[in-house]
DNA sequence: ATAAAACCTCAAGTTAAGTTGGGGTAAAGT
DNA sequence: ACTTTACCCCAACTTAACTTGAGGTTTTAT
């Protein structure tokens, strides 16, 4: 017999949040952008159920890929019922991101020696060098945004 | 024996945004941001120096691997008189960035293992999984954003 | 019982890299 | 000469992914 809402959903804001490393204002942000989802209790207050800490994890992980969250929102909305993904689902999403990942490296690794051949060369023109081409030919199959960490490397 | 700014800057915002391959506004906007440099005609119109054209193209070439205005601002400023890269200077900014590229490549690639070590093992689960770690063990040297093309493949 | 900690909503701010638009001037074409 | 086209400046808007703050309520701890 399946247990009801309320009694599911215990976690609290901070909980979460303290859990997963992220500030209760994401959380509110997430639901607010249908990524996760809550129940109230009596006096208003947010109440979670324990199968969010792994939807978070989910997001995150998918984040560190460079997926946006719009994009992983349309992948939740993939699955049976928009569940939070079980292991089944999880394999995959994560098969579908890892193709993204190694277009994405394919494109780097082609600019990376475009730019090898480059230098020294002191080719770079308008029009003529790959590294500068408004119709990017290195764009074999398109790539998206990848925003990593905040570690930048200064050069 | 050097001719003065007015004789050397013939170029017009038009012209430049249509051999460049960006908008007007662009123009505008690198300017204000200390990217480029114009003169002034009697009638306070911008005029630019054919170089412009090169110092473009090494900004242009620079974002496609990940660098920001800002990071390319601070590279140009590096460089003697903050002029623009001639071809000993570009083959110097290069290494930088291409060193940059390699982290980023890297980081991308391990992500990518550790993706495929957990598809099928359902392990995902907040301090235990390599993808889901606040502390981005991953992520060795550290590695910036990287923002490439709008052709996003979706998933 | 009371105070502190946690929570609520809603609006506005943040950063990057530009774009859009309005109102007005300059240069070019015919 | 006159009309387009190009240019000027400035302010505000755009997207993503959040964060911050104000003003008020609920829970929890003492």
């Amino acid at each position: 017999m399946m247990k009801n809402n309320l009694e599911e959903a215990k976690l609290t804001v901070g909980k979460v949040a303290k859990r997963c490393g992220v500030k209760v204002s994401t959380l509110h942000f997430y639901e607010e952008k249908g990524l996760i989802r809550s129940w109230r209790n009596q006096g208003n207050q947010r109440r979670y159920k324990a199968e969010v800490l792994r939807r978070i994890s989910v997001i995150k992980a998918a984040q560190k890929m460079g997926i946006s969250l719009q994009e992983i929102k349309e992948a939740f909305a993939t699955l049976p019922n928009n569940r939070t993904p079980d292991t089944k689902d999880w394999e995959k999403l994560a098969s579908n991101w890892r193709e993204n990942l190694t277009t994405r490296i394919h494109y780097l690794e082609n600019l990376r020696d475009y730019l090898s051949g480059c230098i020294g060369c002191g080719c770079l023109s308008l029009n003529h060098c790959p590294l500068y081409n408004k119709d990017d030919e290195l764009a074999a199959e398109g790539v998206g945004p990848v925003i990593l960490d905040r570690k930048v490397k200064k050069v």
